[in-house]
DNA sequence: CGTCGGTCGTAC
DNA sequence: GACGTACGACCGACGT
């Protein structure tokens, strides 16, 4: 596989036409001209040039004029309607658009968008040259190869050939097949007359093509089915030569003809004030002056007139190369962005990288272009991986992955600033990802212009500030007791995070496929119980709707008050309670609960499948939580089903490669032990030293029985008020969750706090510390500021309270696993192991191995886990094995 | 079409 | 109102 395939991205024009022109309804100028294909498509082409960046691409248009293939079948789109009158008329302002985004366009008099698209790729494609075709229509499936996937911009799925082969269990070529049995009304393919696509997918699989199945038709044990297709063979061979996309178009192409040129600002503008978009008008960046000819440039950035941030020299010569080396030599530190073509470093293609050592002065190297491009890495990377050079980005976590995956790796020490910004301030929401903007206002008074621009000045930018932010940030923190979290935790935790964001988990795509087909059959019978037990059809995702039904249509007991809007609530309390008067709530509550498994997990896992690895890559925040856990998004694989059996089918799906294995390694009941610890609670630290179940425990104490005489209702009661305790629980907040009295919940935190003094003291002491400080800090010294807790509002005061108790814990918990994940890293790599963490769920970690490590590597990463820290109670890890997730109990 | 607050539900 | 920390799907109001 070629390290860094160019992407070409074919755009089936009219595919995209239509679909606007139809999913915008009513958008015209003040003159009265229609707007909404112009606007949808250019909406679209505009998404992709943004996110995509592609170097080359083509739009390709179906040309009027007759269709060779009119000779082949006479009717053939012969009932399709004339292209209306509405949409006709938006066209050559489509093309002017196309032209004035500088975009190559093609279009060949006789010949169809399809037969252009599939000549470009069979003259094109290949390992270098990956091509991405973007349309909605179903028979480019059959160029789907290892170098072209079919993508659709507007529901962002992507189909490969692994995809392809998955879903329909075909190789691409045998689509056409598919098609030419099932038809196609809208394209006027005749196919066979009561052959939909269910019975066409399912005959090509046993018969692999059109022509084989007419010869093998007395295999067919259905007569229906026999007659039907020897009835109306002629018309499918036909159907076949229809539907086949032709490569043999007399279009001389090659690949400078797909370069994307630059856009002409002036042309744009002046093109969509016409059009009166005044969005796309906004977009269109202030009028800058002309990039300085190659070579030295001097691209200043100002800060409304204080001194540049940067003074740009474009490293684009071999000696312009030596110079920076040269420079880098005598620094100790440097700031450095890479930039990529896509804010997914796992999706991105490198284009260059910023780096400064003293600001302003800042070097780019453009990479993929340079023609010296392998010396300019080479020696750029021997500085990346110099552990004696400090490295400054901000979320370098994106630098790290976007340079290793194209083959330069990078070493610490590192400054992260969005990170260290975040240990200074984890609520204030100042270091999102593209923030720096708002840091560099904060701590250095600087209103920076440029970082919100294009990538390359913007980067040029954002290593001034970066560099300068780091030693300011550094101070900070010294002050604050947070440099040692920084440095000896955050920092090296970053690196392996890179690592595990990298590697991904790999997901059983057909068994996605179908739990999701059952998921529907089994939906659809619930909907129709639902809507005859209602009297009624309605939304059942809407709770507006759904409150409506139950509590005026069938006016059903309205036992909870109605929320802020003044709708009434239907969560699922609300409804469990309801379901003993009528059938319908119970309904609804089976409904949304396999609705919710469909459209959060089973349908949306699929679509965030990395092409190219084939794996599912989610991203860690470690820069997001008020306490110092991690977070998981795109997907958030820290919130997958467990508790319910049905959910926990999910995990099936998460699975590894044959011959390696999956492992967990799981904290006991942490966040309990580090309560133990703070509170210095003496029946709790005893508990846990003795190695029982503490919540029997629990249970044995507050109801003054043996353990053994401790029923399951009672350990109930204990582990939710074991529970509660961290999260600052209230006696109303256990009623509802018990589902019992208040009182009766009040009398069992009574009996809790006079069991556990010490954990009645530490809730007072903490809040208390709280009062005085206006902080709380954890084990390892991270830090969170409380600034309610001595609010005058009841409701927000309250709240800072409980948080004053829960972040010690929870954030105790989140630098135990971190200190340990850092630990195992090191472990495994020292160790020389092939296995590698893939995934944290907060107080679990799970591996993938080798089957032939499993055995070695269980007691060395339970080892650090259980050393990660010392407490005053033992840390217990608790081991499952299995080759899918669920089986990891 | 896009954004955003409200509601709901999953995890630890 | 009411028990901590997240992410994200869906709806529906509203803006372009």
């Amino acid at each position: 596989m070629a390290e860094h395939p160019t992407l070409l991205y074919l755009i089936d024009a009219h595919s995209y036409i239509y679909r606007a022109y139809h999913a915008i309804s009513h958008l015209s100028t003040s003159h009265g001209l229609p707007t909404n294909a112009i606007f949808g498509v250019t909406n679209m082409l505009r998404k992709v040039l943004r996110e995509k960046r592609p170097e080359y691409l083509a739009m390709v248009f179906d040309a009027r004029g007759p269709k060779f293939r009119h000779a082949l079948l006479e009717t053939y789109k012969a009932n399709r309607p004339a292209m209306p009158d509405d949409l006709s008329v938006q066209i050559p302002y489509i093309k002017d658009i196309i032209r004035a985004e500088n975009l190559p366009a093609f279009e060949l008099e006789g010949y169809e968008a399809d037969d252009l698209i599939a000549t470009i790729v069979k003259r094109l494609a290949s390992d270098e040259h990956r091509i991405v075709i973007a349309s909605g229509d179903k028979d480019l499936l059959q160029l789907v190869s290892l170098y072209v996937t079919i993508w659709d911009p507007m529901k962002d799925r992507r189909i490969d050939l692994d995809n392809l082969r998955k879903e329909y269990g075909l190789e691409p070529g045998q689509m056409a097949d598919v098609f030419a049995l099932a038809g196609d009304a809208i394209d006027n393919v005749p196919g066979v007359p009561g052959i939909g696509p269910k019975t066409a997918l399912s005959l090509i699989q046993r018969y692999r093509s059109v022509e084989n199945l007419f010869t093998s038709l007395e295999s067919i044990d259905k007569p229906k089915l026999r007659e039907k297709l020897t009835a109306y063979k002629e018309q499918a061979l036909l159907s076949k030569e229809l539907v086949t996309l032709h490569v043999d178009v007399p279009l001389e192409i090659d690949l400078s003809m797909l370069r994307v040129g630059p856009p002409d600002p002036a042309a744009l503008r002046e093109l969509f004030s016409g059009l009166e978009f005044t969005k796309f008008l906004k977009e269109l960046e202030p009028v800058v002056p002309q990039a300085d000819p190659p070579g030295r440039t001097d691209a200043e950035v100002n800060a409304d007139g204080q001194q540049p941030e940067a003074k740009v020299q474009s490293v684009d010569t071999e000696d312009a190369l030596a110079g920076m080396l040269s420079r880098l030599e005598g620094a100790e530190s440097f700031s450095l962005k890479a930039v990529g073509t896509s804010p997914d470093p796992m999706l991105a293609d490198i284009s260059g990288v910023a780096l400064c050592i003293e600001p302003p002065e800042v070097f780019y190297i453009p990479l993929p272009d340079v023609n010296f491009k392998s010396s300019a890495i080479e020696g750029l990377a021997a500085f990346l991986q110099d552990s004696k050079r400090v490295k400054a980005g901000y979320n370098l976590k994106y630098d790290l992955i976007l340079l290793q995956r194209n083959g330069v790796p990078v070493s610490g020490p590192y400054i992260d600033v969005m990170i260290a910004a975040y240990l200074l301030d984890p609520l204030g929401r100042s270091q999102k990802v593209d923030s720096l903007k708002m840091l560099a206002e904060h701590y250095l008074g600087v209103h920076p212009g440029d970082l919100g621009g294009q990538a390359m000045s913007s980067a040029c930018a954002a290593v001034g500030i970066i560099a300068r932010l780091s030693s300011r940030l550094l101070l900070d923190m010294e002050e604050r007791e947070l440099y040692k979290l920084f440095c000896e935790v955050e920092m090296p935790l970053l690196e392996v995070l890179a690592g595990m964001e990298m590697t991904g988990v790999k997901i059983d795509l057909a068994f996605l496929a179908r739990m999701s087909q059952e998921l529907d059959a089994q939906l659809s019978e619930i909907k129709s119980k639902i809507f005859a037990a209602a009297g009624c059809e309605f939304n059942i995702n809407s709770p507006k709707q759904l409150g409506e039904i139950l509590f005026e249509r069938l006016n059903l007991p309205r036992l909870k008050k109605t929320r802020k809007t003044g709708s009434y609530s239907t969560k699922a309390g609300i409804l469990e309670d309801l379901a003993l008067y009528h059938p319908l709530p119970g309904q609804i509550l089976a409904y949304r609960n396999l609705a919710k498994l469909k459209s959060t997990y089973v349908d949306a896992l699929p679509k965030l499948i990395n092409p190219a690895t084939g794996r599912l890559h989610t991203y860690y925040n470690q820069a997001v939580t008020a306490t110092g856990r991690l977070s998981s998004s795109e997907p958030n694989l820290q919130n997958i089903p467990i508790r319910s059996e049905e959910g926990r089918q999910i995990r099936r799906a998460f699975i590894t490669d044959p011959g390696w294995v999956l492992l967990s390694f799981d904290y006991s009941q942490i966040e309990l032990r580090v309560l133990a610890h703070f509170a210095q609670d003496e029946g709790l630290i005893r508990a846990f030293e003795k190695g029982e179940d503490v919540h029997t425990m629990t249970a044995a104490e507050l109801f003054h029985v043996f353990p053994q005489m401790v029923t399951a209702g009672m350990r109930r009661v204990a582990k939710t008020i074991n529970f509660g305790v961290a999260y600052g629980m209230s006696p109303f907040g256990l009623a509802q969750e018990l589902r019992i009295g208040q009182k009766e919940a009040r009398s069992f935190i009574d009996a809790y706090f006079a069991r556990y003094r010490g954990v009645e003291n530490f809730i007072k002491g903490a809040i208390a510390s709280a009062r005085e400080k206006g902080y709380v800090r954890t084990l390892l010294g991270r830090f969170r500021q409380i600034p309610d807790i001595n609010s005058r509002n009841n409701a927000a005061r309250q709240f800072a309270e409980r948080t004053a108790v829960n972040t010690p814990i929870q954030g105790t918990a989140a630098d135990i696993i971190k200190v340990a994940m850092i630990q195992v890293h090191d472990a495994l790599s020292v160790g020389g192991y092939g296995a590698r963490m893939i995934m944290q769920v907060h107080d679990e970690l799970i591996l993938e191995a080798p089957e032939k490590e499993a055995a070695g590597l269980i007691p060395l990463v339970k080892e650090k886990m259980e050393k990660a820290v010392t407490l005053s109670v033992p840390l217990v890890v608790n081991i499952h094995s299995g080759h899918n997730w669920a089986e990891l109990e």
